[in-house]
DNA sequence: TGTACATCAGTGAACGCGCGTTCACTGATGTAC
DNA sequence: TGTACATCAGTGAACGCGCGTTCACTGATGTAC
Protein backbone atom coordinates (compact mmCIF):
# COMPACT_ATOMS: atom_id res chain seq x y z
CA UNK A 1 0.00 0.00 0.00
CA UNK A 2 1.31 3.43 -0.79
CA UNK A 3 1.14 6.34 2.02
CA UNK A 4 -1.26 8.04 2.43
CA UNK A 5 -1.83 11.52 -0.01
CA UNK A 6 -0.05 14.16 2.58
CA UNK A 7 -3.05 16.77 1.75
CA UNK A 8 -6.71 16.41 1.05
CA UNK A 9 -8.05 16.66 -2.11
CA UNK A 10 -11.29 18.30 -2.86
CA UNK A 11 -14.42 15.84 -2.97
CA UNK A 12 -15.24 16.92 -6.26
CA UNK A 13 -10.96 16.49 -7.22
CA UNK A 14 -11.32 13.21 -6.24
CA UNK A 15 -15.17 12.29 -7.99
CA UNK A 16 -13.21 12.81 -11.35
CA UNK A 17 -10.37 10.69 -10.50
CA UNK A 18 -12.52 8.12 -9.87
CA UNK A 19 -14.59 8.63 -12.86
CA UNK A 20 -11.55 8.71 -15.02
CA UNK A 21 -10.25 5.62 -13.63
CA UNK A 22 -14.15 4.26 -14.31
CA UNK A 23 -14.08 5.28 -17.98
CA UNK A 24 -10.25 3.63 -18.52
CA UNK A 25 -11.04 0.53 -16.59
CA UNK A 26 -14.62 0.28 -19.16
CA UNK A 27 -12.07 0.94 -21.85
CA UNK A 28 -9.89 -1.44 -21.41
CA UNK A 29 -12.54 -4.36 -20.30
CA UNK A 30 -15.84 -3.75 -21.52
CA UNK A 31 -18.12 -1.79 -19.74
CA UNK A 32 -20.00 -4.99 -18.30
CA UNK A 33 -16.30 -5.37 -16.41
CA UNK A 34 -16.80 -2.22 -14.50
CA UNK A 35 -17.07 -2.35 -10.71
CA UNK A 36 -15.99 -0.60 -7.63
CA UNK A 37 -13.24 -2.84 -6.47
CA UNK A 38 -11.44 -2.69 -9.63
CA UNK A 39 -11.93 0.98 -9.76
CA UNK A 40 -10.38 1.49 -5.92
CA UNK A 41 -7.40 -1.04 -6.98
CA UNK A 42 -6.52 1.00 -9.84
CA UNK A 43 -6.54 4.08 -7.79
CA UNK A 44 -5.28 2.28 -4.90
CA UNK A 45 -7.66 2.82 -2.43
CA UNK A 46 -10.13 0.28 -0.78
CA UNK A 47 -13.17 -0.09 -2.42
CA UNK A 48 -15.40 1.52 0.41
CA UNK A 49 -13.67 4.81 0.50
CA UNK A 50 -15.77 5.50 -3.31
CA UNK A 51 -18.67 5.36 -1.02
CA UNK A 52 -17.76 8.92 0.36
CA UNK A 53 -18.27 10.57 -3.28
CA UNK A 54 -20.90 7.80 -4.80
CA UNK A 55 -23.98 6.19 -2.96
CA UNK A 56 -23.20 3.36 -4.38
CA UNK A 57 -22.62 1.39 -8.05
CA UNK A 58 -25.92 2.56 -9.50
CA UNK A 59 -24.71 6.25 -8.65
CA UNK A 60 -21.21 6.18 -9.99
CA UNK A 61 -23.44 4.29 -13.30
CA UNK A 62 -25.61 7.16 -13.72
CA UNK A 63 -22.76 9.67 -13.42
CA UNK A 64 -20.77 7.91 -16.41
CA UNK A 65 -24.04 7.99 -18.34
CA UNK A 66 -24.15 12.01 -17.64
CA UNK A 67 -20.89 12.28 -17.73
CA UNK A 68 -20.56 10.19 -20.90
CA UNK A 69 -23.67 12.73 -22.79
CA UNK A 70 -22.02 15.58 -21.30
CA UNK A 71 -18.97 14.53 -23.48
CA UNK A 72 -20.91 14.01 -26.50
CA UNK A 73 -22.17 17.40 -26.19
CA UNK A 74 -19.74 19.11 -25.90
CA UNK A 75 -18.35 17.86 -28.73
CA UNK A 76 -20.62 18.97 -30.69
CA UNK A 77 -21.12 22.32 -29.52
CA UNK A 78 -17.76 22.52 -29.99
CA UNK A 79 -17.60 21.63 -33.77
CA UNK A 80 -20.00 24.46 -34.60
CA UNK A 81 -18.03 27.19 -33.38
CA UNK A 82 -15.67 27.71 -36.29
CA UNK A 83 -18.30 27.71 -38.82
CA UNK A 84 -20.34 30.35 -40.22
CA UNK A 85 -24.22 30.84 -38.37
CA UNK A 86 -25.50 30.55 -42.14
CA UNK A 87 -23.63 27.66 -43.49
CA UNK A 88 -26.42 25.23 -43.02
CA UNK A 89 -24.58 22.24 -45.05
CA UNK A 90 -21.62 22.02 -43.44
CA UNK A 91 -22.87 22.74 -40.03
CA UNK A 92 -25.34 19.62 -40.67
CA UNK A 93 -22.31 17.74 -41.92
CA UNK A 94 -19.66 18.84 -39.26
CA UNK A 95 -22.28 17.17 -36.65
CA UNK A 96 -22.73 14.16 -38.58
CA UNK A 97 -19.17 13.96 -38.72
CA UNK A 98 -18.22 14.64 -35.09
CA UNK A 99 -21.06 12.19 -33.84
CA UNK A 100 -18.89 9.16 -35.66
CA UNK A 101 -15.82 11.17 -34.39
CA UNK A 102 -16.80 10.90 -30.97
CA UNK A 103 -18.05 7.28 -31.27
CA UNK A 104 -14.95 5.77 -32.78
CA UNK A 105 -12.91 7.98 -30.26
CA UNK A 106 -14.60 7.02 -27.09
CA UNK A 107 -16.51 3.62 -28.00
CA UNK A 108 -17.06 2.42 -24.05
CA UNK A 109 -18.69 5.92 -23.76
CA UNK A 110 -20.87 5.07 -26.80
CA UNK A 111 -21.67 1.55 -25.43
CA UNK A 112 -22.58 2.66 -22.07
CA UNK A 113 -25.17 5.50 -23.14
CA UNK A 114 -26.66 3.22 -26.70
CA UNK A 115 -26.00 -0.18 -26.05
CA UNK A 116 -26.74 -2.94 -23.64
CA UNK A 117 -27.52 -1.56 -20.17
CA UNK A 118 -25.00 -2.73 -17.71
CA UNK A 119 -26.05 -5.45 -15.77
CA UNK A 120 -28.62 -5.06 -12.57
CA UNK A 121 -28.17 -1.10 -13.15
CA UNK A 122 -31.32 0.74 -12.82
CA UNK A 123 -31.17 3.45 -14.20
CA UNK A 124 -32.70 7.21 -13.28
CA UNK A 125 -33.81 8.81 -16.37
CA UNK A 126 -34.68 11.92 -14.99
CA UNK A 127 -31.41 12.72 -13.64
CA UNK A 128 -29.86 11.80 -17.38
CA UNK A 129 -32.25 13.07 -19.24
CA UNK A 130 -31.06 16.45 -19.19
CA UNK A 131 -27.58 16.25 -20.62
CA UNK A 132 -28.78 13.25 -23.00
CA UNK A 133 -31.37 16.24 -24.49
CA UNK A 134 -28.63 18.76 -24.70
CA UNK A 135 -26.10 16.53 -26.47
CA UNK A 136 -29.36 16.48 -29.30
CA UNK A 137 -29.68 20.14 -29.13
CA UNK A 138 -27.31 21.02 -31.71
CA UNK A 139 -29.03 19.46 -34.41
CA UNK A 140 -32.38 20.56 -32.99
CA UNK A 141 -30.87 24.35 -33.66
CA UNK A 142 -28.73 23.90 -36.61
CA UNK A 143 -31.90 22.65 -38.59
CA UNK A 144 -33.80 25.14 -36.69
CA UNK A 145 -31.97 27.80 -38.31
CA UNK A 146 -32.01 26.04 -41.67
CA UNK A 147 -35.63 25.92 -41.41
CA UNK A 148 -36.41 29.48 -40.59
CA UNK A 149 -33.83 31.11 -43.07
CA UNK A 150 -35.56 28.59 -45.44
CA UNK A 151 -33.09 26.34 -46.89
CA UNK A 152 -34.64 23.34 -46.07
CA UNK A 153 -35.54 21.62 -48.79
CA UNK A 154 -39.28 20.73 -49.05
CA UNK A 155 -38.88 17.00 -50.02
CA UNK A 156 -38.89 15.31 -46.95
CA UNK A 157 -42.00 16.73 -46.53
CA UNK A 158 -44.46 14.02 -44.24
CA UNK A 159 -47.93 13.34 -43.63
CA UNK A 160 -48.53 14.37 -40.39
CA UNK A 161 -50.96 12.08 -38.55
CA UNK A 162 -52.79 13.03 -35.63
CA UNK A 163 -50.41 11.33 -33.53
CA UNK A 164 -47.03 12.44 -35.19
CA UNK A 165 -48.51 15.90 -34.50
CA UNK A 166 -49.59 15.37 -30.99
CA UNK A 167 -46.23 14.01 -30.41
CA UNK A 168 -44.52 17.10 -31.87
CA UNK A 169 -45.97 19.70 -30.19
CA UNK A 170 -45.76 17.90 -26.78
CA UNK A 171 -42.02 17.84 -27.51
CA UNK A 172 -42.37 21.91 -29.24
CA UNK A 173 -43.53 22.65 -25.73
CA UNK A 174 -40.74 20.81 -23.88
CA UNK A 175 -38.07 22.60 -25.54
CA UNK A 176 -40.31 26.10 -25.44
CA UNK A 177 -39.20 27.24 -29.05
CA UNK A 178 -41.19 27.68 -31.92
CA UNK A 179 -40.03 24.68 -33.69
CA UNK A 180 -41.58 23.70 -36.92
CA UNK A 181 -42.63 19.79 -37.07
CA UNK A 182 -40.62 19.29 -39.86
CA UNK A 183 -37.39 20.18 -38.33
CA UNK A 184 -38.48 17.93 -35.51
CA UNK A 185 -39.42 14.69 -37.49
CA UNK A 186 -36.39 15.50 -39.40
CA UNK A 187 -34.15 15.62 -36.15
CA UNK A 188 -35.20 12.13 -35.45
CA UNK A 189 -34.93 10.74 -38.85
CA UNK A 190 -31.21 12.56 -39.01
CA UNK A 191 -30.03 10.94 -35.50
CA UNK A 192 -31.12 7.61 -36.55
CA UNK A 193 -29.42 7.56 -39.87
CA UNK A 194 -26.44 8.88 -37.92
CA UNK A 195 -26.57 6.61 -35.58
CA UNK A 196 -27.89 3.60 -37.51
CA UNK A 197 -24.49 3.81 -39.25
CA UNK A 198 -22.24 4.51 -36.32
CA UNK A 199 -24.16 2.07 -34.31
CA UNK A 200 -23.13 -1.19 -36.78
CA UNK A 201 -19.63 0.42 -37.34
CA UNK A 202 -19.22 0.36 -33.73
CA UNK A 203 -20.45 -3.47 -33.01
CA UNK A 204 -18.46 -4.10 -35.68
CA UNK A 205 -21.60 -5.86 -37.87
CA UNK A 206 -20.48 -4.33 -41.35
CA UNK A 207 -19.39 -6.89 -43.66
CA UNK A 208 -15.82 -7.33 -43.19
CA UNK A 209 -14.69 -6.83 -46.78
CA UNK A 210 -16.35 -3.43 -45.79
CA UNK A 211 -13.10 -2.28 -43.97
CA UNK A 212 -13.16 1.64 -44.96
CA UNK A 213 -16.38 2.91 -43.32
CA UNK A 214 -15.73 6.30 -43.20
CA UNK A 215 -15.78 6.42 -46.84
CA UNK A 216 -19.58 4.85 -47.01
CA UNK A 217 -20.29 7.53 -43.94
CA UNK A 218 -18.49 10.90 -45.82
CA UNK A 219 -20.77 9.76 -48.67
CA UNK A 220 -23.92 9.45 -46.75
CA UNK A 221 -23.49 12.28 -45.25
CA UNK A 222 -23.21 13.86 -48.99
CA UNK A 223 -26.26 12.67 -49.96
CA UNK A 224 -28.06 13.62 -46.85
CA UNK A 225 -27.22 16.78 -46.83
CA UNK A 226 -28.05 16.88 -50.96
CA UNK A 227 -31.38 15.92 -50.00
CA UNK A 228 -31.99 18.07 -47.14
CA UNK A 229 -30.64 21.14 -47.40
CA UNK A 230 -31.65 23.64 -50.63
CA UNK A 231 -29.20 23.38 -53.39
CA UNK A 232 -29.61 27.36 -53.81
CA UNK A 233 -28.88 28.17 -50.18
CA UNK B 1 -34.99 -32.32 -6.58
CA UNK B 2 -37.00 -33.15 -9.08
CA UNK B 3 -36.54 -37.45 -9.90
CA UNK B 4 -34.85 -38.06 -12.85
CA UNK B 5 -36.45 -38.09 -15.89
CA UNK B 6 -37.91 -41.62 -16.76
CA UNK B 7 -36.76 -41.46 -20.44
CA UNK B 8 -33.61 -39.86 -21.96
CA UNK B 9 -34.04 -37.08 -24.13
CA UNK B 10 -31.66 -36.94 -27.42
CA UNK B 11 -28.68 -34.32 -27.27
CA UNK B 12 -30.38 -31.90 -29.32
CA UNK B 13 -33.63 -31.83 -27.45
CA UNK B 14 -31.80 -30.65 -24.37
CA UNK B 15 -29.66 -28.50 -26.16
CA UNK B 16 -32.79 -26.50 -27.39
CA UNK B 17 -34.49 -26.87 -23.65
CA UNK B 18 -31.09 -24.97 -22.34
CA UNK B 19 -31.22 -22.30 -25.34
CA UNK B 20 -34.75 -21.32 -24.46
CA UNK B 21 -34.17 -21.25 -20.64
CA UNK B 22 -31.18 -18.72 -21.65
CA UNK B 23 -33.59 -16.87 -23.59
CA UNK B 24 -35.91 -16.81 -20.87
CA UNK B 25 -33.00 -15.82 -18.56
CA UNK B 26 -31.96 -12.67 -20.58
CA UNK B 27 -35.36 -12.07 -21.71
CA UNK B 28 -35.92 -11.54 -17.67
CA UNK B 29 -32.56 -10.54 -16.51
CA UNK B 30 -31.21 -9.28 -19.14
CA UNK B 31 -27.92 -10.24 -21.29
CA UNK B 32 -25.84 -9.40 -19.10
CA UNK B 33 -26.99 -11.29 -16.31
CA UNK B 34 -26.48 -14.51 -18.18
CA UNK B 35 -25.24 -17.24 -16.41
CA UNK B 36 -24.77 -21.13 -16.56
CA UNK B 37 -26.10 -21.61 -13.23
CA UNK B 38 -28.87 -19.73 -13.67
CA UNK B 39 -30.02 -21.59 -16.62
CA UNK B 40 -29.68 -24.88 -14.80
CA UNK B 41 -31.26 -23.32 -11.71
CA UNK B 42 -34.44 -22.85 -14.16
CA UNK B 43 -34.05 -26.76 -15.76
CA UNK B 44 -33.98 -28.71 -12.55
CA UNK B 45 -30.51 -29.68 -13.51
CA UNK B 46 -26.96 -29.31 -11.74
CA UNK B 47 -24.80 -26.35 -13.74
CA UNK B 48 -22.30 -29.44 -15.02
CA UNK B 49 -24.63 -30.84 -16.72
CA UNK B 50 -24.50 -28.30 -19.38
CA UNK B 51 -21.17 -28.95 -20.20
CA UNK B 52 -22.52 -32.09 -21.63
CA UNK B 53 -24.12 -30.15 -24.30
CA UNK B 54 -21.72 -27.08 -24.76
CA UNK B 55 -17.93 -26.64 -24.62
CA UNK B 56 -18.16 -24.13 -21.98
CA UNK B 57 -20.40 -20.29 -21.39
CA UNK B 58 -19.08 -18.62 -24.49
CA UNK B 59 -20.33 -21.86 -26.77
CA UNK B 60 -23.83 -21.31 -25.20
CA UNK B 61 -23.50 -17.25 -25.93
CA UNK B 62 -22.05 -18.25 -29.62
CA UNK B 63 -24.92 -20.71 -30.01
CA UNK B 64 -27.36 -17.71 -29.00
CA UNK B 65 -26.01 -15.64 -31.30
CA UNK B 66 -26.22 -17.83 -34.06
CA UNK B 67 -29.72 -19.05 -32.59
CA UNK B 68 -30.56 -15.21 -32.53
CA UNK B 69 -29.47 -14.43 -36.23
CA UNK B 70 -31.28 -17.50 -37.63
CA UNK B 71 -34.80 -16.18 -35.86
CA UNK B 72 -34.28 -12.81 -37.52
CA UNK B 73 -33.51 -14.47 -41.03
CA UNK B 74 -36.11 -16.99 -40.69
CA UNK B 75 -38.66 -13.44 -40.02
CA UNK B 76 -37.16 -11.68 -43.11
CA UNK B 77 -37.59 -15.10 -45.69
CA UNK B 78 -40.78 -15.40 -44.50
CA UNK B 79 -42.25 -12.27 -44.66
CA UNK B 80 -41.57 -12.10 -48.11
CA UNK B 81 -43.44 -15.48 -48.98
CA UNK B 82 -46.80 -13.81 -49.56
CA UNK B 83 -45.58 -10.89 -51.82
CA UNK B 84 -45.16 -11.41 -55.52
CA UNK B 85 -41.66 -11.26 -56.47
CA UNK B 86 -42.14 -7.78 -58.99
CA UNK B 87 -43.74 -5.84 -55.86
CA UNK B 88 -40.40 -4.28 -55.11
CA UNK B 89 -41.59 -1.45 -52.98
CA UNK B 90 -43.84 -4.01 -51.04
CA UNK B 91 -41.12 -6.98 -50.66
CA UNK B 92 -38.81 -3.32 -49.68
CA UNK B 93 -41.01 -2.29 -46.85
CA UNK B 94 -41.92 -5.75 -45.48
CA UNK B 95 -38.55 -6.70 -44.70
CA UNK B 96 -37.82 -3.15 -42.79
CA UNK B 97 -41.45 -3.79 -40.80
CA UNK B 98 -40.45 -7.29 -40.37
CA UNK B 99 -36.97 -6.26 -38.86
CA UNK B 100 -38.36 -4.02 -36.08
CA UNK B 101 -41.47 -6.04 -35.31
CA UNK B 102 -39.00 -8.81 -34.80
CA UNK B 103 -36.68 -6.34 -32.72
CA UNK B 104 -39.51 -5.09 -30.65
CA UNK B 105 -40.77 -9.02 -30.10
CA UNK B 106 -37.62 -10.09 -28.97
CA UNK B 107 -35.52 -7.35 -27.79
CA UNK B 108 -33.51 -9.61 -25.97
CA UNK B 109 -31.86 -11.35 -28.89
CA UNK B 110 -31.87 -7.69 -30.47
CA UNK B 111 -29.68 -6.78 -27.81
CA UNK B 112 -27.14 -9.93 -27.60
CA UNK B 113 -26.29 -9.34 -30.95
CA UNK B 114 -26.49 -5.58 -31.84
CA UNK B 115 -25.91 -4.78 -28.41
CA UNK B 116 -22.68 -4.56 -26.20
CA UNK B 117 -21.42 -7.82 -25.69
CA UNK B 118 -21.47 -10.10 -22.83
CA UNK B 119 -19.06 -9.53 -20.36
CA UNK B 120 -15.80 -11.37 -20.44
CA UNK B 121 -17.17 -13.36 -23.75
CA UNK B 122 -14.98 -13.82 -27.21
CA UNK B 123 -17.18 -13.65 -29.71
CA UNK B 124 -16.17 -16.59 -32.39
CA UNK B 125 -17.14 -14.49 -35.91
CA UNK B 126 -16.18 -17.49 -38.30
CA UNK B 127 -19.03 -19.31 -36.48
CA UNK B 128 -21.48 -16.73 -36.41
CA UNK B 129 -20.82 -15.05 -39.65
CA UNK B 130 -23.14 -17.07 -42.00
CA UNK B 131 -26.30 -16.91 -39.75
CA UNK B 132 -25.47 -13.24 -39.86
CA UNK B 133 -24.47 -12.82 -43.07
CA UNK B 134 -28.33 -14.69 -44.34
CA UNK B 135 -30.08 -12.74 -42.30
CA UNK B 136 -29.18 -9.78 -44.07
CA UNK B 137 -29.12 -11.85 -47.49
CA UNK B 138 -33.08 -10.98 -47.79
CA UNK B 139 -32.71 -7.28 -48.17
CA UNK B 140 -29.53 -7.76 -51.21
CA UNK B 141 -31.92 -9.98 -52.76
CA UNK B 142 -34.97 -7.59 -53.28
CA UNK B 143 -32.39 -4.88 -53.95
CA UNK B 144 -31.08 -7.14 -56.56
CA UNK B 145 -34.10 -7.71 -58.53
CA UNK B 146 -35.30 -4.61 -58.15
CA UNK B 147 -32.20 -3.28 -60.12
CA UNK B 148 -32.21 -5.84 -62.47
CA UNK B 149 -35.80 -5.10 -63.39
CA UNK B 150 -34.41 -1.24 -63.63
CA UNK B 151 -36.87 -0.81 -60.69
CA UNK B 152 -34.67 1.59 -58.26
CA UNK B 153 -34.44 5.19 -58.70
CA UNK B 154 -31.27 6.38 -60.08
CA UNK B 155 -31.15 10.01 -57.29
CA UNK B 156 -29.23 7.58 -55.01
CA UNK B 157 -26.41 6.93 -56.97
CA UNK B 158 -23.18 7.82 -55.07
CA UNK B 159 -20.05 8.79 -56.65
CA UNK B 160 -17.29 5.53 -55.96
CA UNK B 161 -14.29 6.12 -54.85
CA UNK B 162 -11.50 3.25 -55.68
CA UNK B 163 -12.02 2.39 -51.85
CA UNK B 164 -15.95 1.88 -52.37
CA UNK B 165 -15.47 -0.25 -55.55
CA UNK B 166 -12.90 -2.44 -54.28
CA UNK B 167 -14.76 -2.81 -50.85
CA UNK B 168 -17.62 -3.96 -52.75
CA UNK B 169 -15.61 -6.17 -55.22
CA UNK B 170 -14.47 -8.21 -52.64
CA UNK B 171 -18.02 -8.51 -50.92
CA UNK B 172 -18.79 -8.99 -54.71
CA UNK B 173 -17.01 -12.12 -54.84
CA UNK B 174 -17.96 -13.40 -51.62
CA UNK B 175 -21.61 -13.78 -52.59
CA UNK B 176 -20.69 -15.58 -55.91
CA UNK B 177 -23.21 -13.42 -57.64
CA UNK B 178 -23.52 -10.66 -60.01
CA UNK B 179 -24.62 -7.81 -57.83
CA UNK B 180 -24.27 -4.06 -58.75
CA UNK B 181 -22.30 -1.77 -56.33
CA UNK B 182 -25.34 0.63 -56.37
CA UNK B 183 -27.22 -2.36 -54.76
CA UNK B 184 -25.06 -3.11 -52.52
CA UNK B 185 -24.22 0.26 -51.44
CA UNK B 186 -27.99 0.42 -50.32
CA UNK B 187 -28.03 -2.36 -49.05
CA UNK B 188 -25.87 -0.48 -46.29
CA UNK B 189 -27.49 2.48 -45.95
CA UNK B 190 -31.03 1.03 -46.15
CA UNK B 191 -30.12 -1.30 -43.01
CA UNK B 192 -28.87 1.31 -41.80
CA UNK B 193 -31.32 3.89 -41.22
CA UNK B 194 -33.77 0.56 -40.24
CA UNK B 195 -31.23 0.03 -37.71
CA UNK B 196 -30.54 3.21 -36.38
CA UNK B 197 -34.27 4.06 -35.68
CA UNK B 198 -35.05 0.88 -34.22
CA UNK B 199 -31.76 0.71 -32.12
CA UNK B 200 -33.05 3.85 -30.59
CA UNK B 201 -36.25 2.68 -30.09
CA UNK B 202 -35.43 -0.27 -28.10
CA UNK B 203 -32.63 1.00 -26.29
CA UNK B 204 -35.21 3.88 -25.17
CA UNK B 205 -33.52 6.64 -26.71
CA UNK B 206 -35.79 8.83 -28.34
CA UNK B 207 -37.26 11.46 -26.40
CA UNK B 208 -40.44 10.49 -24.40
CA UNK B 209 -42.79 12.82 -26.37
CA UNK B 210 -41.92 10.05 -29.13
CA UNK B 211 -44.25 7.57 -27.75
CA UNK B 212 -45.53 6.52 -30.74
CA UNK B 213 -42.61 4.70 -33.06
CA UNK B 214 -44.72 2.96 -35.06
CA UNK B 215 -46.36 6.27 -36.47
CA UNK B 216 -42.16 7.46 -37.12
CA UNK B 217 -41.37 4.22 -38.66
CA UNK B 218 -43.78 3.66 -41.32
CA UNK B 219 -43.32 7.35 -42.52
CA UNK B 220 -40.04 6.48 -42.48
CA UNK B 221 -40.38 3.30 -44.73
CA UNK B 222 -42.30 4.87 -46.81
CA UNK B 223 -39.95 8.08 -47.67
CA UNK B 224 -37.51 5.23 -48.30
CA UNK B 225 -39.25 3.28 -50.45
CA UNK B 226 -40.14 6.79 -52.32
CA UNK B 227 -36.74 7.32 -53.42
CA UNK B 228 -35.61 4.56 -54.03
CA UNK B 229 -37.86 2.79 -56.32
CA UNK B 230 -39.42 4.58 -59.46
CA UNK B 231 -42.82 5.36 -59.21
CA UNK B 232 -43.73 4.06 -62.62
CA UNK B 233 -42.51 0.52 -61.44
C1' DT C 1 -37.65 -63.84 -22.22
C1' DG C 2 -34.06 -63.07 -18.77
C1' DT C 3 -29.56 -61.61 -17.28
C1' DA C 4 -25.08 -59.33 -17.37
C1' DC C 5 -22.94 -55.42 -18.79
C1' DA C 6 -21.42 -50.97 -20.99
C1' DT C 7 -22.78 -46.34 -21.62
C1' DC C 8 -22.92 -41.75 -20.30
C1' DA C 9 -26.22 -37.94 -18.63
C1' DG C 10 -26.42 -35.91 -14.51
C1' DT C 11 -24.73 -35.39 -9.48
C1' DG C 12 -22.71 -33.06 -5.59
C1' DA C 13 -18.76 -31.49 -3.52
C1' DA C 14 -15.09 -28.62 -4.09
C1' DC C 15 -11.78 -25.05 -6.17
C1' DG C 16 -10.76 -20.12 -6.25
C1' DC C 17 -12.57 -16.11 -7.75
C1' DG C 18 -14.65 -11.27 -7.55
C1' DC C 19 -18.49 -8.76 -6.30
C1' DG C 20 -21.32 -4.76 -3.39
C1' DT C 21 -21.93 -3.28 0.95
C1' DT C 22 -21.59 -2.57 6.36
C1' DC C 23 -19.07 -1.28 10.17
C1' DA C 24 -16.18 0.15 13.95
C1' DC C 25 -11.82 2.15 13.65
C1' DT C 26 -7.71 5.33 12.97
C1' DG C 27 -4.89 8.91 12.22
C1' DA C 28 -3.47 12.92 9.37
C1' DT C 29 -5.36 17.42 8.50
C1' DG C 30 -6.96 21.83 9.57
C1' DT C 31 -8.80 24.87 13.27
C1' DA C 32 -9.73 27.34 17.56
C1' DC C 33 -7.73 29.11 21.34
C1' DT D 1 3.74 30.50 17.99
C1' DG D 2 2.25 26.30 20.43
C1' DT D 3 -1.22 23.13 22.02
C1' DA D 4 -5.63 20.73 22.34
C1' DC D 5 -9.21 19.15 19.75
C1' DA D 6 -12.83 18.05 16.14
C1' DT D 7 -13.34 16.43 11.57
C1' DC D 8 -13.90 12.94 8.32
C1' DA D 9 -11.44 10.48 4.28
C1' DG D 10 -9.84 6.19 4.09
C1' DT D 11 -8.93 1.44 6.33
C1' DG D 12 -9.33 -3.49 6.84
C1' DA D 13 -12.03 -7.13 8.26
C1' DA D 14 -16.16 -9.25 7.57
C1' DC D 15 -20.91 -10.46 5.59
C1' DG D 16 -23.18 -13.34 2.11
C1' DC D 17 -23.52 -13.81 -2.51
C1' DG D 18 -23.09 -15.97 -7.31
C1' DC D 19 -20.02 -17.25 -10.70
C1' DG D 20 -17.38 -20.91 -14.17
C1' DT D 21 -15.21 -24.98 -14.07
C1' DT D 22 -13.08 -29.73 -12.46
C1' DC D 23 -13.71 -34.16 -10.91
C1' DA D 24 -14.66 -38.72 -9.22
C1' DC D 25 -18.98 -40.77 -8.77
C1' DT D 26 -23.63 -43.11 -9.54
C1' DG D 27 -27.34 -45.19 -11.28
C1' DA D 28 -31.02 -45.48 -14.85
C1' DT D 29 -31.15 -46.69 -19.64
C1' DG D 30 -30.54 -49.47 -23.56
C1' DT D 31 -28.10 -53.46 -25.52
C1' DA D 32 -25.90 -57.90 -26.42
C1' DC D 33 -26.13 -62.42 -25.49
Amino acid sequence: MSPRPKRRLSTSDFSEKIIAAAWKQIAVEGAPALSLRSIARALSITAPAIYNYFPDRDGLVTALIIDAFTSLGDNQQQVLLGIPEMNHAERLQALGLAYRDWAVKFPERYQLIFGTPIAGYIASVDQTMPAAARSLSYLVSVLDQAEKSGSLSSKYACKYSVDLAGMFSKWQEYLKKDINHDVLYLVLVIWAKVHGLVSLEISNQFPPFIYDITEIFESEMKNLITQIIRSDS
